[in-house]
RNA sequence: GGGCCAGUAGCUCAGUUGGUCAGAGCACACGCUUGAUAAGCGUGGGGUCGGAGGUUCAAGUCCUCCCUGGCCCA
């Protein structure tokens, strides 16, 4: 049967085909490399080779508010510092000189919370241990988690000043937080009042309103009747005025009831009453009409009739009594009138249309009580107990007090009717307990005294770029509404408000030497040194008596601390201009650090510290929900770090629109993973084809095919787009793009495309020449491009190739030549992708016969349109390209151009149809042309390749 | 309960001032390739653009209400 034994064996070209030769692995296998990279950066001191290498270009300054030391990083702490190095690398890149001092909030209850459990586990007493001690342990506990949350940060691939970063309990920041109060002593807006406060008896002490939550709470209610002693119409004397409330237990502190104005009040005769009913036949009520029908279910109202309606400013001038007057134990603690007095707050919306007044509990109730000269009973103690002045219920706990209170009233004739209500209620953020408003000696910065600090604020955020804008409106109402900004805590860990009031006249002593002493007291020896024996001698100097004054003991509000931080980062001595560039933190500090740091910095420098605001969403799982432990959708960074890489958690954040919420969780994940495998195989293709590459090859523009200069001006556009997002720190999309870029333009299109010049071209040829003149240029684009975001693996794709240059975050980006761009040239080839896009369902068709496998065994005819050939093009489209260049980019064998009209028109539709190619595959390029067989020497050659292989061998 | 923001294919996102805007990538299915191969290429199926009304010749794109989620507040 073999009677051919003359036929030559068939030679193997495959050693003649120019593969791709690189040692950049596929795959990242970054949870183990990472860490090296990081080793190989701490070991070059690249920070500081970053920062000599920048000197005198100008200067970004993104300043880092502080996360809190306390327990490991959240998935959102991780995007904030993400994104902050991005932002500030990319500045970096982009020419400034971008540095960066990370930070730590280190005082504060919850870490002041934490440590006393620790001694409540070790049945310790907090009260017993000296207070230098305490500090001391809480110093120490902060310190171990900043060390925890620095290194998880640098896990990240954040860069920054690490071994100088600052924190908010180093001595000279205790003393700059201590001098920037005394600003405010100085400069009259630090001033001491009494007034209501949220109050956790808990932990002892007032709480600012980023330390309450709000849940729900099951409240006793209380109907109580106020009866009218005087009025000015007989018939509402010995009737009685009902409130109703949901915190009984203020009724001891209560000194008046507040009506509306424009309320229309009924006058009603009690004349049947439903079983249980705390109500009385024969008696007359007042309540506000609407809520008449309301009234009657809860209290268990029957018959009764309405005697006459008025309105609430008819009730201007009663006089009632206090429920408890009379009440045994209290030796006529509460005989005292209760006058009637008109509020703008009270609505119908709820309850009798009647609010009682304690003005030691409440906000509402505490401005009312001071227009109309009441007096402020401190009733409830420290603990949450009642105080003397709780007459008949000292000793009680608040939380307690309800039975007694409806026992004394019931005994009294006063009680109306009790109840449950459940709503939402304030509680400590620390210990979920439900909070009080309580009325206590507090330190106050005014927002409207001659420093005019909310009109100044308003001012400058007019003045300040938000991203996004919308920032600017949030911010803005916040400073508009908001009370006096309390800066007094009752606690011990933090800097003290470090006054001195004297015990005489009751005013704080504004002396800036005594303010200095205490300043260079704390550089030197820490805000301990006002908690020292002998402090108040030390700091108030000669000639003054300690016993004349009372030395503070308040610690400042950690949010006045981390206010401050602009005051103790940006200084001349670190080398950091002020106001900083930019801010950068999560939405909720429009109400937190944004705030706190404009007030402080507008109080004691008249503007803001910073001139952009940017900010970004919450970290939700993937159904959108918050992350809670009991719904165990927590998504963990070290997690993510461990099993994926710290450039994958990187790219999440790039690819999301941060201004929004975003959502995290294993198949978003696993999806990054993805996008980054097609970046970095992208990556290694271009090194592939680099091997051996020298700028000797390199084909000047003009020269260039218009494919190659069609990849370069994508570069410009790709460019513009960078560009673009580092000024306007606004990156939403950007990524995406890269990444379509990659995917799209490289690896489906140009990539596959050269794939035949690359492997099969002579090597000095010029279109093999010009694609590595673009593929160098693509190497060097991505990789600075990436750097920002992927660190790790834009480092390695730059030393694969350049393994004598340092590393690529000491580079810039490149600037690109303006000849680079070409937009005629661009809408030309978007017609031949168009083309393309319509051509491969036709030649899927063929392929579905199992007539072509390979698009290289087909040929593409181009004609006129005829019936189902028709494509959505015109014959124009098919003579965009020559038939040559055509099959290079169809990536078949070949092409013609076949008419059926002898005068075709460019406007004619153009049809396409997809055959097997005519002829025989050459070995070595895989084309099937005719031409194949025909030489001697190389009979499964093409007469390309057999140029090319005899050109390699001679 | 109030204010603000968001809701486009399973996922991440594009969709200027209302008029081919119903798209891209990923995922999925099928096929090709086996010279980027734990890769690469192609084709395809998926969305009543949160829901209901309204304005308009024409609405993801404007208005109203509602639902869901988030942030801030009470």
């Amino acid at each position: 049967m073999n009677d051919a034994p003359e036929t030559p064996a068939a030679r193997d070209y495959r050693g003649t085909v120019i593969l791709p030769k690189t040692d950049f692995p596929m795959r990242g296998d970054l949870p183990k490399r990472e860490p090296d990279w990081l080793a190989r950066w701490e070991k070059m001191e690249i920070w500081n080779r970053i920062r000599a290498a920048s000197a005198g270009k100008p200067k970004f300054v993104l300043h880092d508010g502080p996360p809190y030391a306390n327990g490991p990083l959240h998935i959102g702490t991780a995007l904030n510092k993400i994104l902050k190095d991005v932002i500030n690398r990319a500045a970096q890149m982009a020419g400034h000189d971008a540095d960066y001092v990370p930070g730590w909030d280190c005082h504060g209850l919850p870490i002041e919370w934490k440590v006393e459990e620790e001694y409540r586990a070790k049945k310790k007493n907090k009260d017993e241990v000296p207070i230098l001690e305490f500090r001391a342990e809480c110093r120490a506990y902060a310190q171990h988690w900043l060390g925890v949350q620095r290194d998880e940060f640098r896990r990240l691939g954040v860069a920054g000043d690490w071994a100088g970063r600052y924190a908010t309990m180093d001595f000279p920041s205790e003393a700059v937080i201590a001098g920037e109060i005394g600003k405010f002593l100085m400069n009259g807006s630090l001033y001491r009042g009494l007034r209501p406060v949220m109050w956790s008896p808990v932990e002892k002490t007032a709480l600012a309103e980023a330390e309450i939550e709000y849940h729900d709470h099951v409240s006793p209610t209380l109907w109580a009747r106020f009866s009218i002693v005087s009025a000015g119409a007989p018939d509402l004397v010995g009737a009685s005025v009902v409130i109703w409330t949901t915190t009984p237990w203020t009724i001891p502190g209560n000194r008046a009831v507040a009506y509306g104005e424009e309320i229309d009040y009924a006058l009603v005769h009690v004349e049947g009453v439903n079983e249980g009913s705390l109500l009385r036949v024969g008696e007359f009520l007042i309540v506000a009409l609407p809520l008449l029908p309301q009234f009657e279910k809860d209290t268990g109202l029957g018959a009764h009739s309405i005697k006459r309606v008025l309105k609430g400013a008819e009730l201007a001038g009663v006089i009632a009594a206090h429920p408890l007057k009379g009440m045994p134990e209290a030796n006529a603690g509460y005989s005292f009138d209760v006058p009637l007095l008109p509020g703008d707050f009270v609505t119908t919306e709820a309850g009798t249309g009647f609010v009682h007044i304690a003005p030691g509990h409440g906000e509402d109730d505490f401005i009312l009580g001071r227009a109309h000269g009441l007096p402020i009973p401190e009733t409830v103690g420290d603990d949450g107990t009642y105080t003397r002045h709780a007459h008949g219920f000292e000793g009680l706990h608040v939380w307690k007090a309800h039975d007694a209170v409806y026992a004394a009233m019931q005994a009294l004739g006063t009680l109306a009717g009790k109840g449950k209500l459940t709503h939402s209620y304030p509680h400590s953020w620390r210990s979920k307990k439900p909070v009080i408003f309580r009325a206590t000696p507090q330190w106050f910065i005014a927002m409207d005294d001659g420093n005019e600090i909310r009109r100044k604020s308003l001012d400058a955020i007019a003045a300040t770029h938000f991203v996004p804008d919308i920032g600017r409106n949030r911010i803005g109402s916040m400073v508009q509404n908001r009370p006096d900004w309390c800066i007094s805590r009752q606690r011990a860990w933090g800097v003290p408000i470090a006054v001195f009031v004297d015990k005489k006249t009751g005013e704080p002593l504004r002396d800036q030497a005594v303010m200095d002493r205490i300043v260079a007291a704390f550089t030197a020896e820490g805000a301990d040194a006002w908690y020292q024996p002998g402090a108040a001698a030390r700091f108030l100097g000669e000639g003054r008596d300690p016993a004349d004054y009372e030395q503070v003991m308040d610690i400042v509000d950690v949010w006045f601390e981390s206010g401050s931080t602009h005051a103790f980062v940006l200084t001349p001595e670190r080398g950091l201009p002020w106001p900083a560039d930019l801010y950068l933190e999560g939405s909720d500090q429009h109400r937190g650090w944004f705030q706190s740091s404009l007030l402080e910095s507008v109080g004691t420098r008249g503007v803001a510290p910073f001139k952009a605001i940017l900010t970004h969403g919450f970290v939700l799982d993937e159904q959108g929900r918050k992350m809670s432990k009991s719904l165990g959708n927590v998504v963990a960074p070290q997690e993510v770090v461990s099993k994926s890489g710290a450039d994958i958690l990187r790219l999440w954040v790039m690819n999301t629109d941060v201004t929004e919420d975003q959502r995290i969780g294993k198949n978003i994940l696993e999806q990054q993973g993805e996008l980054y495998r097609r970046i970095r195989n992208t990556l290694r293709w271009l090194l592939g084809n680099l091997d051996g590459f020298d700028g000797s090859e390199i084909v000047p523009h003009a020269e260039l095919p218009e494919l190659e200069r069609w990849v370069l001006h994508r570069l410009t556009e790709l460019d513009a787009k960078l560009r673009t997002a580092q000024r306007n720190h606004d990156w939403t999309g950007v990524f995406p793009e890269i990444h379509a870029f990659c995917a799209s333009d490289l690896s489906a299109f140009y990539f596959d495309i050269r794939k035949d010049s690359l492997y099969c071209d002579a090597r000095d040829s010029l279109r093999r020449r010009s694609a590595r003149t673009v593929i160098d240029q693509l190497h060097r684009c991505l990789t600075t491009w990436l750097a920002p975001v992927l660190v790790f693996t834009a480092e390695e794709a730059w030393l694969a190739r350049f393994p004598a240059s340092e590393s690529v975050h000491l580079q810039d980006w490149p600037v690109l030549p303006e000849a680079w761009r070409d937009d005629a040239l661009a809408a030309k080839w978007e017609r031949v992708r168009k083309v393309r896009s319509q051509v491969y369902p036709v030649l899927e068709n063929l392929r579905r016969t199992g007539t072509v496998g390979s698009s290289l065994q087909a040929g593409v005819i181009f004609g006129i349109g005829e019936e189902d050939e028709e494509l959505d093009l015109t014959e124009a489209d098919g003579e965009l390209l020559s038939e040559e260049v055509w099959a290079e980019v169809l990536i078949v064998s070949n092409i013609i151009h076949v008419y059926h009209k002898s005068e075709p028109s460019p406007q004619d539709r153009l049809a396409v149809r997809v055959e097997q190619a005519a002829g025989t595959k050459c070995d070595r390029c895989w084309r099937v042309l005719p031409e194949v067989g025909r030489s001697a020497a190389h009979p499964t050659l093409c007469r390309r390749c057999e140029a090319v292989v005899e050109g390699q061998t001679s």
